[in-house]
DNA sequence: AGATTCAGCGAACACTTGTACGCTGAAACC
DNA sequence: GGTTTCAGCGTACAAGTGTTCGCTGAATCT
């Protein structure tokens, strides 16, 4: 039992691609036909059924390729960059080749966050929390190293999640702008971030009173 | 000429209620049908092109609207706290409230912003631009009143209501979630940003070197 | 009062959509 | 070598899609 497996293997992945290759700044997911990525994969229609019972349970493997690449990538990173330059900014660039390279996996994660049936729904928020827990867990190891104190880590970590995925976004989008621009621009914003964070556990502990 | 344009207006609103109340966190306005939203809207699918050339068109009154609507409700709630409580506190209050009682144009405003044509995507950015430029506006009129220095204001609206929109997004999705908390959620890394802008310019201030 | 405008309609169009059914032929098994 | 499995296909169907066209009748204008 090898050929037999294998060629599923290869129809499955066409399916998958064809519904990557048909996600664009101007159709989401949700807008893709069944017939269509059938179509694109050359396949007949019905043959969809073989690999998925839904569009939707391919969008969900769409997702968790998606979030593993992402997450994949960006854990090879931190070990390449090591202690050089700090996590942000080795991160930030990771993820920007990452949304070049990706645009369509990134989009899925990002702007389908949203919109779609539960079940879509929450697989997407749950790789996004992964990923947020990754940078959590590197952003503390950071600040142990380093001596510096944050309050609330966890809620660092989401704020900067959001912002890079926002600023990603609107990159892909407005394919006109310069790399280093919004690179310049993500560090300054989570600089921003991490620089209120140390300011306020330094307020915390100042005056731990009430409000 | 009476009768007959406020009739036309009527149920032009009609088409615009429909389209509105067809959107909801499984179905994306790009996912609309014309002729669901005139069977809603209690008119023949052929009265549409009365009112609107294309989906679209009608697509761009909504933003319209959601951006107005929102912008209104923000200066007006600014206008009544006045200098009670902060900018920050009074503008995140309203925007909850606006949340909830208008999720779906809220749903446009956030979540359609990265998929369909080129100029629903361009009005979607100008409304959120516009958004954002009042937000800095009253952000430097505080930073005077109180005499606090502020690194690159623009970037920091831009950071806090990319911030608010996200976790506004997450709150209307997660019906269950508590008002309370997200307000304290939003205010508390609104603030974290307000502390790392004026920590940034501090920085600056101090040494105002390279890097 | 008569002419004109025009919002709304119904029928019809050429497609596209998702899905059910049963067949085929080659790979996998015994 | 004979049997079973099953990925892929073609056909078919009912339902939905956007859009064109010409009509109607009431509100508007002259």
């Amino acid at each position: 039992m090898a050929v037999r497996a294998q060629q599923k293997e290869r129809t499955r992945r066409a399916l998958i691609d064809a519904a990557l290759g048909q996600i664009s700044a101007e159709r989401g997911f949700s807008n893709l036909s069944l017939r269509e990525v059938a179509r694109e994969a050359g396949v007949a229609p019905t043959s969809f059924y073989r690999h998925f019972p839904d569009l939707e349970a391919l969008g969900l493997a769409l997702v968790d390729e998606a979030g593993t690449e992402l997450r994949r990538r960006m854990r090879e990173a931190r070990q390449r960059f090591g202690t050089e330059g700090g996590v942000v900014r080795a991160s930030v660039d990771t993820f920007i080749q990452f949304l070049i390279g990706n645009a369509n996996l990134f989009y899925l994660l990002s702007r389908e966050r949203a919109v779609g049936s539960p079940a879509f729904r929450r697989a997407i928020r749950r790789e996004i929390d992964h990923f947020i827990d990754e940078l959590a867990c590197d952003l503390e190891r950071e600040c142990r190293d380093r001596g510096i104190l944050m309050s609330d880590i966890s809620i660092v970590a989401e704020s900067m999640v959001t912002i890079v995925f926002n600023e990603g976004l609107e990159f892909i989008d407005n394919k006109e702008e310069n790399v280093q621009d919004v690179t310049q621009k993500m560090v300054q914003q989570l600089r921003m971030i991490a620089l209120g964070a140390e300011a306020m556990a330094r307020r915390e502990q100042i005056s731990p009173g009430p409000e």
